[in-house]
RNA sequence: GCGCCCGUAGCUCAAUGGAUAGAGCGUCUGACUUCGGAUCAGAAGGUUGCGGGUUCGAGUCCUGCCGGGCGCGCCA
């Protein structure tokens, strides 16, 4: 485009359009057949500037592109002014075999540059099991860590777990009277699953309790907690999350990088002392109220520990920080932000992506979620009755950004239409094809050159293929999956259509035989390289 | 009260400021005697909460209402 426009000023065809402020443009893949396989808005940008009709300036940029190359087959001037290109079936053919050569890594689309990324989520406290209230940020944060890894970004996945709350005391309180036989203390855990973990407390862990009155809550509710967190990391293991780094808070304090980061703030007089507690000056940053670090009985707050995690955090390396939060805590993100800056840090690549709500029901009644009164529903059982890939595109076919309903009795009765086992039949028949066709001795063709031109149904079906790796840049930009599984239902529909239209095994016409081999080839690479992105098994028989 | 997010088909959700607002589910009507019917073809279903504004063009941006969610602690 910008060549076009260069060789159409060059000789006179349009005027010199002042550079500032730049007219941005987009070239993209238009949703209706008839406006070819790319469609550009350039002509409809310029033309205010230019002070000429988008479509005389549309047809000059038509002429400038040209056709009838071996790139492109036909330009259009069409509605208003945009500007829409064909692909010469030649390339498609070309590009559609480098899909083979590619395999499982088609789509992945490495940016110029790559990125050191520590992506925090999940990050529940270990005071009972994970519920299928933390069921969206574990899979969108993992669904953003793989379409980051897609494009080249080098990614650690951080789980962040508070191991020295008043929680974690409590905790150790409930397993002390539940081993005595006594009742939960009021403001203690009421889960079914404190129940198994004090019958399982070791016997030098409950004598050294025992022996330390002032401290029995917090020894026992340490190892209770250790025991929990283990039992969450195995049910993320069982969704397909995997953490590179379990990052406790007592560790921050431990290890000074709370005290460091304080005292950089002190020294910066980004912190002053008011009413016996030291505080942060966030409104020095935009904030609307300053923020206690330290309160007036000389405990840290939660915030302190935050400045310290962030401070470590760019100490290892990285170029950006992202925290997946739920939208509840969006109230804490401008504070975040401020003490990075007040740090010299980077704010602008300390970013927080905020997950909306899920409301869970039931049958259209709500399913409360409490950890403390033990009402809620566990991931685990989550999957169990939903299963992991169901789960999985649930989520990655959702924006982060709004809120969303999901019943769980709705998504059990409706597993089987699901659409993600739609994808996967599609996939499953494909690899039936080729099964069939091996054992009737046909083979697949090395290249597809010459045998798109002439079928409309198939050069359709292998520009669909080509769109992923697009697809996939834009979902790593957007910081968001939906576009992926979109695709994964439209190419499955493709394909379909496609079997209902053209024979594919075929003994009496093995060289046809060959190219359809090839191309469905490719579209079984395609779609279990779409579903791979987002962690999705691709079945080769259902 | 202040701040952030949201409001799209009966339901659940899509739609980088672009062309006729799309899918799935649900409802209704059809389709194979050979490659997998978990499929395919078609129909019905919309004043994108309401009113202004910006522009060639607004579901999208600005603004005012209405409705919903979440925050606003020396809790985490």
């Amino acid at each position: 485009m910008v060549a076009a426009f260069a060789a159409a000023v060059e000789d006179g065809r349009l005027p010199p359009f002042p550079p500032e402020p730049p007219v941005t443009y987009e070239v993209t893949r238009p949703g209706s057949p008839g406006h070819g396989d790319y469609a550009t808005n350039a002509a409809l940008k310029m033309a205010g500037k230019m002070g000429r009709p988008p479509r005389d300036i549309a047809a000059v940029l038509a002429a400038a592109i040209g056709s009838g190359d071996d790139l492109i087959s036909k330009v259009d001037v069409a509605g208003p002014g945009f500007v829409n290109i064909w692909l010469a079936p030649g390339y498609v053919e070309s590009a559609a075999d480098s899909i083979r050569a590619a395999g499982l890594d088609y789509g992945r689309a490495p940016l110029a540059q790559s990125q050191r990324i520590n992506v925090e989520f999940v990050s529940a406290n270990p005071t009972g099991p994970l519920t299928v209230g933390n069921a969206r940020g574990a899979f969108v944060g993992d669904l953003l860590c793989r379409v980051l890894e897609a494009v080249g970004h080098q990614v650690t996945r951080e789980y962040y777990f508070n191991d020295s709350g008043a929680q974690v005391e409590k905790l150790g309180l409930t397993v002390q009277a539940l081993k005595r036989g006594q009742p939960v203390p009021d403001d203690g855990y009421h889960g079914d699953y404190v129940g198994p973990l004090a019958e399982s407390v070791p016997a030098d862990v409950w004598q050294k309790a025992e022996s330390e009155p002032d401290r029995t809550g917090w020894i026992l509710g340490e190892w209770a907690s250790e025991q929990i967190r283990a039992g969450i990391e195995q049910s993320l293991a069982n969704l397909g999350v995997r953490f590179d780094m379990w990052k406790s808070e007592s560790s921050l304090h431990t290890d000074g990088h709370v005290a460091r980061a304080i005292d950089k703030l002190r020294a910066s007089g980004d912190v002053y002392e008011q009413d016996g507690a030291l505080w942060f000056r966030s409104t020095a940053f935009g904030d609307d109220k300053d923020r206690v670090v330290i309160r007036s009985n000389g405990e840290p707050t939660y915030f302190a520990s935050d400045i310290g995690y962030v401070s470590e955090k760019f100490g290892r390396g990285f170029d950006e920080l992202i925290y997946v939060w739920g939208a509840d805590h969006h109230g804490t993100v401008a504070r975040l932000k401020n003490a990075a800056q007040a740090l010299g840090l980077n704010r602008d690549a300390t970013n927080v992506l905020l997950i909306a709500w899920v409301h869970f029901v039931r049958d259209g009644v709500e399913v409360s979620m409490s950890k403390r009164t033990g009402e809620f529903v566990t991931l685990d059982e989550l999957l169990a009755e939903v299963g992991v890939d169901a789960a999985r595109w649930f989520f990655a076919s959702r924006a982060p950004t709004t809120g969303i309903d999901f019943d769980i009795e709705l998504a059990k009765k409706e597993s089987s239409e699901n659409p993600v086992y739609y994808v996967q039949y599609a996939h499953a028949r494909i690899s039936s094809i080729l099964r069939k066709a091996a054992a009737e001795g046909l083979k697949a063709a090395d290249s597809l050159a010459g045998g798109l031109a002439d079928d409309p149904v198939a050069l359709g079906l292998a520009k669909d293929l080509l769109r992923l790796p697009d697809i996939v840049r834009d979902a790593a930009e957007e910081q968001e999956t939906q576009s992926i599984t979109a695709f994964a239902t439209e190419l499955a529909t493709t394909f379909h259509a496609f079997y209902r239209d053209r024979r594919v095994v075929d003994a009496s016409d093995p060289a046809t035989s060959a190219y359809r081999l090839a191309l469905v080839d490719s579209t079984r690479l395609t779609l279990a390289a779409a579903l791979a992105l987002l962690g999705i098994s691709a079945p080769d028989s259902m």
